[in-house]
Formats: C-alpha cells, structure tokens, sequence
RNA sequence: GGCGCCGUGGCCAAGUGGCAAGGCAGAGCUCUGCAAAAGCUUCACCGCCGGUUCGAAUCCGGCCGGCGCCUCCA
C-alpha cells in the first residue's frame, strides 16, 4: 500500500518492511496524559487503528508502539495544583485513555512506553549525544545543537528554514543555550519538581528526547512508519529526526512520517490547552462507537475535520443503516447478486494512502445490496459476511444496540406477541398503543414479512 | 511576516486531465392496517476570471473567501 510521507511531500510504498523477519515498524506518538482524553485524541487513535487493521487484514504483520509522555511541564504543573503525585495523575489519564480508545474497539498497540520507566536509556541516549559533539552540558541542563545537525536538513520535515524558525525560537534568560534554536534534553530540576540522577545532576528529560529513546529500543534504528497528529510536525518530529539520527548515525529514521489533520471545533482546533474540547466519553455516550468512527473516516485522514452534533447525528444516521444491513434476517434461498470486484475496490481504496471514504462508500455499496437481495428474496448470506468483514477492518462493530437489560426481553417479548394478537384481529388502536407505549421506553417494534421483531437501546 | 492547506449538490465528503463515489437530509413511487426498515426514481457542471489542451473540478496564472502551523498540543 502507499501512504503520504510529510518528509518527502510523497506517497510512498510501504512494503517491503526494513526489518529483516518483514514486521512493519510503528511507532506512533501518544498523548500527554494530563487531562481527560477528548474527541481529537480519537480521531488520532482511529487513524491509526485503521492502518493497523487494515495490515492486518492484508497479512502484513505490524508492531505497533505508542507512548505516553508522562512527564511534562503541564503534568507537573496540575499535579501540584491538585496537590498530588505526578505519576498518580499520569496514571489515572493513562487508565482513562485505555478505557476510552476500548470503548471505541481500538485495538491495543503492542507496547506502551513511559517516560518514567525510559529514563535510563534517555540518559544513555543523551550521553551518546554529547560523545558524538550533537549536545552538551550546560548548568545542571543539556542541550541539542541544532546547527551541527544542519539547517536544511533540520528543516526538512517542517519546509521550513531554519533562519526562520530563528524569529520564533523562545528565548529564556535562564537557560543557557549556545544558539536560540538549541532545545534541552535534559532539565535541570528545580525545587519541588520530580527529578531522576544523571551525570549532570538530578534532572528530568525535555520533551522530545523521550520518543526518539523509545522508538530506538521498541523498534530499532529504523523504523517503517512515524505516526503523529499534524501539530507534532514542528517541533516535536523534527527534533525527534535531530536526535535519532545524530545518535544512529542512519537515515531516515523513519521511512513514512505520517500524520493526521486535527480535529477542528467550530474553527478552532480543539485542544487541552484552549479548553474548548468534548470528551470521549461524552461523545460516546451520545452517539456510540460506531458513528464516532464513521464520522472520523467519512473524511480522509490528512483533511481537517469539524466536530459538530449535526455531522455526529449524520454519522449515527449512516451507522444504523450499516447495522441494520449487518442484521438482516438471511432467509432467502435464490441465487444471491454478485460481490464480485468490491473487496478489491476497497483494497484499492485503502491501499491508496488510506482513502477511507472510498473504502467506506464500498462498504455502504455492499449494505445496499444486502438489502435488494432480501428484498428479493436472494440469499443474502455472502453479501452480509463480506459487509461484516469489512466494517471489521474499519474497526466498526455493527453491533446490536445494547438491550435495556436482559431482565425485561421476556417482559417485552410478552408484550409484542400480545400486539401481534391483537393485530390479527385487527384492533389497530390497541396494538399501536403497545408499540407506542414501547417506543417511549426505548424498544422499537418493527413488523416485517418473517414477523414482528424488535431492538432496544 | 514565513511555511502550508482548503473552497465540489441543503449539509458532510471522495475524485486531481476524458462526460462528478458514498453518507445525511429532501421529493415522488413501491411495500405496509399504519409506522419503522428497505427498494426504485429524482436532486451539482465542481469559489471567480483568464490561459494550456481535442478535452479540466482535475494543469498554469491572477483574484476573492476560509483555515492550519511557526517550540503547550493527537
């Protein structure tokens, strides 16, 4: 399949893999986990859970890593508001944000580094650095030198110069850098802060270092595919390039740095820092997994996207439909329509940088065959099957919508085969009472050919 | 200021040289006691102007209108 690399402005071939035994390398970066997870970080696990399924599907085996930066400026910053452990934060968000991507049937990456448990290799990592003339020491912090690795190359991924970057770099009177452009890989602590040993004191790791640590002891050198959302661009990956390279003395460091466009609210991106995001969980419970998927993949992942309750309810409209599709009864026995070409149109559709709106109009095409097949009394079985297949590796469930509880099904139960009584005799007001008094506790009663069925949720 | 992106039917959104996918919403019809679900039909010439080409939504130039990033950020 080809995906867009950002570094070159390219869609690349992913395969063959670099490493030897052919396991795609992923290494995607995660989330600070110092608030609540929120619609933006879901978008960003959705893409990246639909690549993984997809090379899945196609048998292209993956080892998919994804970090948590769990220690940060705004980590400690609200653990000291909150007037509790760092780590106990980090971790309630990090259990947050596994619930969260579960209840979106995100599959699991194969690892979950943390800053607090990479520290050694950083310092390992950092110290190789200096060795090689890339960083060095300066009070108790340490820092990368930018203009050893190089202007173009350092702008590289950004398509920036690097003489530009310049009017922008953040200039602290208390940090002792060389050059403005210079970023710490190691600070210094200061009182109350958590901090670990090392050779220049006790400290903690910048914000960039962390990645390229990880990366370089979970998957290696090189690695196939860099993932991120599109704010991580500058400077987090380019830095990332900086360090890993420098210390590997290899490139690229990553084949195919792939990125996801931000989630927009109203007009603005939604993020922590503004305040302005809904939650996962609120979104979930509004309008389930399903819709929150097809939301995110009716656009193409690099298109920025706009959250709003309309655009969701369209979703939830479409994720029915597919459902309902997906629980046809399969009692016709006629010669079923032809599904020849579609799993090859929507293998064609993913394989080309991961167009999931063409991927997904296959599968809505194959909904609506199942439909005509019923309707006309086809076999619908092979249609149905390819329809789940599919959904799957978009990672939409097509589940039942949640019984109420199983308590009341034969409570209910009673009551649709009493209104099918009663409209066999015809008493028409009486029965549509029945289905009107469910309807208000949530059960919908559909009557069709085979018999009155009906779904709660 | 620098870099980049976008403008396709009522809404969302693919398509990036050969008569415009899909979803949501709407209209008509079919099915149905009614309803729901479903099926069939119907609904765009692609921001504006110019150019290249046998042919452009798709390439080039200009204009208008949105937006993102530029060291907190998926």
């Amino acid at each position: 399949m080809r995906i867009h690399d950002t570094l070159s402005g390219t869609e690349k071939e992913l395969q063959p893999a670099l490493a030897p035994d052919g396991v795609v390398r992923m290494y995607v970066c995660g989330v600070t986990p110092y608030s609540e997870s929120h619609v933006g970080h879901a978008l960003h696990a959705i893409v990246f859970d639909v690549l993984r399924r997809y090379l899945d599907w196609r048998g292209i085996p993956v080892k998919h890593v994804q970090n948590f930066t769990d220690i940060d400026d705004k980590l400690i910053d609200r653990a000291q508001r909150l007037g509790i452990p760092m780590q106990d934060l980090a971790e309630q968000n990090i259990e947050d944000y596994h619930r969260q991507i579960a209840a979106m049937n995100v599959l699991p990456a194969h690892e979950y580094p943390k800053v607090t448990e990479t520290v050694p290799h950083i310092i390992d990592f950092i110290m190789g650095l200096i060795d090689k003339g890339f960083a060095y020491p300066a009070g108790g912090d340490v820092y990368y030198r930018v203009r050893v690795f190089g202007g173009p190359r350092y702008g590289a991924l950004s398509k920036r110069d690097i003489d530009d970057l310049l009017s922008g770099a953040r200039i602290d009177p208390t940090e002792l850098k060389e050059d403005p452009l210079d970023f710490a890989l190691w600070k210094a602590a200061k009182p109350g802060e958590p901090s670990w040993p090392s050779p220049w004191g006790l400290g903690r790791p910048g914000w960039h270092i962390e990645c390229s640590a990880m990366a370089l002891h979970s998957l290696g050198e090189q690695i196939d595919i860099h993932g991120g959302g599109a704010d991580l661009i500058f400077p987090h990956h380019t830095n990332e390039i900086a360090q890993t390279e420098a210390y590997t003395g290899q490139a690229p460091f990553a084949r195919i740095w792939m990125h996801n466009a931000l989630l927009q609210l109203g007009s603005e991106k939604m993020s922590k820092s503004l305040g302005n995001f809904v939650s996962i969980s609120e979104a979930l419970e509004k309008y389930g997994s399903d819709a929150l998927r097809l939301f995110v993949l009716t656009s193409h992942y690099r298109s920025p996207v706009t959250y709003s309750d309309d655009a969701l309810e369209a979703a939830r409209s479409g994720a029915d439909r597919l459902r309902n599709a997906a629980f046809v009864e399969p009692t016709g026995d006629l010669e079923p329509a032809s599904i020849a070409g579609l799993r090859e149109r929507f293998q064609e559709a993913m394989d080309n940088d991961l167009n999931t709106p063409q991927a997904l109009a296959v599968v809505f095409d194959v909904a609506k065959i199942v439909n005509r097949d019923r309707d006309q009394k086809k076999n619908v079985r092979p249609a149905q099957a390819l329809l789940r297949e599919l959904a799957g590796v978009l990672g939409l469930t097509l589940s039942a919508p949640e019984s109420a509880s199983q308590e009341a099904a034969p409570f209910i139960d009673l009551l649709v085969a009493l209104r099918t009584d009663l409209r066999a005799a015809k008493l028409w007001a009486l029965s549509d009472r029945v289905r009107d008094g469910l309807a208000e506790l949530g059960v919908t009663v559909k009557d069709g050919p085979e018999g009155t069925t009906w779904t709660a949720g």
